[in-house]
DNA sequence: CGCCTTTGACCCGCGC
DNA sequence: GCGCGGGTCAAAGGCG
């Protein structure tokens, strides 16, 4: 449990705060709230979820176009490499949720390695190319560079059969590894676009089989691919996630699009126009489409118990 | 042929 | 120092 965690639920908000204003808070918030203005590292989404059902199944109709029966997203977390105290994050702040401790071992590793491979490798790259050959022995690197900035991290709990869920981006498995006390494998992904670092973990939870384990690491600096074949509003909404200070924003501002129409609609305009995961979209029209969505309602039903969780 | 998965080896951090 | 576990690499092979 983080400090910052803490605060961030204990902040008072103004009785007339409102969506609209969390998504506008600014970037030089004081420090308790966090790195990024306020700090969602460990917010469960299903906290808010599950205290409105039917908001939640709206929601997942409507914005995964998935019935609640078929694939569910029952829980997410979001990590942020600022805290590294997150043990019991993901958790520990709804002990009584649908918990997973390999969701949370899984949230909680540092993550030490992530990238540094791959700047070994552009070391390696820069520094000799015959070293190519050894690049596996080549052990020590200037790894004193300066703490790796982890990526942010996102889980996600997913019922599902299929172990790796379409999410309208394109992934290469670059690793399977056991998992300790499980079962089941842990499969690696990286997000096949060019100069997209973007990861991600999938494994199935030893608790509960038909619960997928999905970790992301990292934002996607680039649109998803045109050729979709899965639910690009899934899509959307994972790749907000990935973006903890917007993912309020962009995920309900692409419910509020995908109910409104087709989901093109949605990726037009989550991705075409506001860029991915900007929070400097431009407030007036971000704001007059919450309500232009319709379901502005079912957002204000469903944020309240979000950011004011253990409001007093 | 390009893209993807598989898989054993390797690297690294951490605890003992 | 050593072993363990997590994460990554990259060669080899499969597939459309």
């Amino acid at each position: 449990m983080s400090n910052e965690t803490k605060d961030f639920y204990n902040y008072q908000f103004p009785s007339s705060f409102s969506l609209y204003d969390m998504m506008n808070l600014p970037t030089s918030a004081p420090s308790s709230y966090g790195n990024n203005g306020f700090d969602l590292s460990s917010y469960s989404f299903t906290d808010c979820l599950q205290s409105s059902p039917g908001a939640y199944d709206s929601l997942l109709q409507k914005t995964f176009g998935l019935s609640p029966s078929s694939s569910e997203v029952f829980n997410s977390s979001i990590d942020q490499e600022s805290k590294r105290d997150v043990s019991n994050d993901v958790t520990g702040e709804t002990p009584t949720r649908v918990s997973a401790p390999s969701s949370s071992s899984e949230a909680d590793h540092p993550g030490e390695d992530s990238g540094k491979s791959q700047i070994r490798k552009r070391e390696l790259a820069e520094d000799g190319g015959e070293e190519n050959q050894n690049s596996k022995k080549v052990g020590k690197t200037k790894k004193n560079e300066e703490k790796k900035q982890r990526e942010p991290r996102v889980s996600f709990m997913t019922k599902s059969e299929v172990d790796h869920l379409e999410d309208g981006y394109r992934w290469r498995k670059y690793g399977q590894k056991a998992v300790k006390n499980s079962p089941y494998p842990r499969s690696y992904y990286r997000c096949t676009t060019q100069k997209c670092n973007v990861k991600k973990r999938v494994e199935r939870s030893f608790q509960d089989p038909t619960v997928v384990i999905t970790t992301y690491e990292g934002q996607h600096n680039h649109p998803i691919p045109t050729n979709l074949r899965g639910n690009s509003a899934a899509a959307a909404m994972y790749s907000d996630f990935m973006t903890p200070r917007s993912f309020t924003h962009d995920m309900f501002r692409t419910a509020a699009y995908t109910s409104g129409g087709s989901v093109e609609g949605a990726l037009d305009y989550g991705y075409g126009q506001s860029g991915y995961g900007s929070v400097n979209a431009n407030p007036n029209s971000s704001h007059q489409n919450y309500h232009q969505g319709g379901e502005y309602e079912l957002l204000k039903e469903i944020l309240p118990s979000i950011f004011f969780k253990q409001e007093h």
